[in-house]
RNA sequence: GGCCCCUUCGUCUAGCGGUCUAGGACUCCGGGUUCUCAGUCCGGCAAUCGCGGGUUCGAAUCCCGCAGGGGUCACCA
């Protein structure tokens, strides 16, 4: 068997989707699982849709992921340059090979004229066939000035692919396509065979939109004599509403803005790998090597998958809370709120051990810590939305909070002491914890939400939570 | 319109002729966890397996039709 050569082969017109790396990702899986290699390919042929940037967006997405490879635009291999548009030169003798093989020849149509046939093909509810309309004596091709086709020998194929199973068209999807484009680059069409081939890969993972195409790449294959890699078709990747496939137009995100909004690399490939694949046990949850380990193009599953940003929300949260305090606190480092940078790393621990397993994304982080570092404004819906607390009066919640006041007083702060003074505060008021416990909470935080009382008040610390308590008794 | 592909809980999926009165996970709902949010634990709702015909003692699983969805028919990839 041939060594396990895979490729990721995006056109740099944007950013990096989900449904796009995916497919890198299925790929990268093959290749490391196989010891084989993994390579970074640009396909940059088509000058108009290129967007600035894109190249390295892309490499920084697949570098953020972990998705190494073995060779690419930024990283020289024996069978580069990794970028279409510096291959210009081999695509081009292919094309003369072709050409004197009788096998390519000059489009001599202009685009109205094209497009007369393809209206005509319409209105008989034809598919539209350029090789009906073949010259009889086409021109000598110039390269960079007119386009040139391939001329086909249209059959019907059988072939395997390697998700799909047996695939099979008849002839008439064959047809004369454009090899090399008018202003000299070749099409998608006929670079990636060239490169494939002189890339030795063996795997070719691509999107379905290219199933009705292969018959067409098998032709050439066969025109080139070249022996045509394995072919792995997986499902489409669809939005989160609808069926259609997940797009830029619709919605999709950039994947680095998953990166950037802390969700974390081993759970996003997880997620990613779980769309339109398992392998056939029950296990949710998979570290990277496990993935690696586990993977195989036959459990690609044929049907598409719809995206569920909940369920990656989930998976996100599961890994963060299994985080060591250590890479947690390596991870959250981006995201403390701009008031943290004043405060020490220690302190800063604490808080994170408090949040998190509250946390679902490390962009969260600001919400759900600001009270240990600001003292935030006193906003006096926190208790009028409690039904219970704010049917007892502002007189009784200033009796009650003094009190509180004065008992914490004598603490030192720690949980332990606090929570005892919080218990004997409950039993001396006479008061359940849903009035007493939400009342401190509220004063002492004014965030309408928080870790439990006595582990948040020891982390805000002794002078600064009678303070916000005194703050609150003064209010009333 | 031609050709090709797909079709199990709302979502991701298990399932390869009997163990399926269809299993797991997410979401959602109820309850426990001294307060909130989250987490966690316990429990629950949820697919007559797209529809209709076969084959078989027996079908989600095999076969045939149909319907729905998707892809493609570019000098885009």
């Amino acid at each position: 068997m041939r060594p396990v050569r895979t490729r990721f082969a995006p056109s740099p017109t944007g950013f990096i989707h989900v449904g796009n790396i995916r497919t890198a990702l299925f790929a990268w899986l093959l290749a490391r699982k196989n010891d084989g290699q993994f390579i970074l390919r640009i396909e940059d042929t088509d000058q108009n849709r290129q967007v600035d940037g894109s190249i390295e967006h892309i490499i920084k997405c697949l570098k953020a992921l972990g998705l190494n490879y073995n060779a690419g635009p930024d990283q020289p291999g024996p069978d580069g340059p990794y970028r279409q548009s510096e291959r210009l030169e081999l695509y081009r003798s292919y094309a003369d090979q072709l050409v004197a093989k009788g096998r390519a020849y000059a489009d001599p149509y202009s685009k109205a004229e094209l497009d007369e046939f393809r209206k005509a093909a319409a209105s008989n509810h034809q598919p539209f066939l350029f090789r009906n309309h073949r010259p009889a004596n086409p021109p000598v091709w110039e390269y960079g000035v007119t386009p040139l086709r391939f001329k086909s020998e249209p059959k019907a194929y059988h072939w395997q692919d390697q998700v799909m199973g047996q695939l099979s068209a008849g002839e008439e999807a064959v047809d004369d396509f454009i090899l090399i484009k008018s202003d000299g680059y070749p099409t998608y069409n006929f670079a990636h065979i060239i490169d494939d081939f002189e890339m030795k890969i063996s795997h070719i993972i691509r999107g379905q939109e290219f199933i009705a195409s292969t018959p067409n790449y098998l032709n050439l294959y066969e025109a080139l004599a070249i022996e045509p890699p394995l072919i792995a078709t997986p499902p489409p990747v669809l939005g989160a509403s609808g069926n259609k496939k997940l797009s830029k137009r619709d919605g999709a995100k950039d994947v680095l803005s998953y990166i950037e909004e802390g969700y974390l690399e081993p759970a996003l490939i997880n997620f990613i790998a779980s769309l339109g694949w398992n392998d056939g046990t029950t296990q949710e949850l998979y570290s990277v090597d496990q993935l690696i380990k586990a993977f195989s193009l036959e459990r690609i599953l044929k049907s598409g998958a719809r995206f569920d940003e909940r369920r990656l929300l989930w998976m996100n949260g599961t890994y963060i809370r299994n985080l060591n305090l250590e890479e947690l606190t390596k991870r959250a480092e981006p995201f403390w709120p701009e008031e943290a940078g004043a405060y020490e790393p220690d302190y800063r621990r604490r808080v994170l051990v408090l949040v998190q397993e509250r946390l679902k994304y490390f962009a969260e982080l600001g919400e759900l810590s600001r009270f240990f570092f600001v003292d935030l404004p006193l906003d006096p819906n926190l208790i009028a939305n409690n039904a219970k607390l704010a049917a007892l009066g502002s007189a009784m919640h200033k009796q009650l909070l003094t009190q509180t006041y004065t008992e914490l007083s004598k603490s030192d702060f720690s949980v332990d002491d606090l929570t005892r003074r919080l218990n004997a505060l409950l039993e001396s008021s006479g008061q359940p914890a849903g009035i007493l416990f939400s009342l401190i909470r509220i004063a002492s935080t004014q965030a309408p939400a928080s870790p439990p009382l006595a582990e948040s008040l020891e982390v805000i610390g002794k002078e600064r939570s009678l303070a916000r308590l005194k703050q609150q008794i003064d209010a009333l």
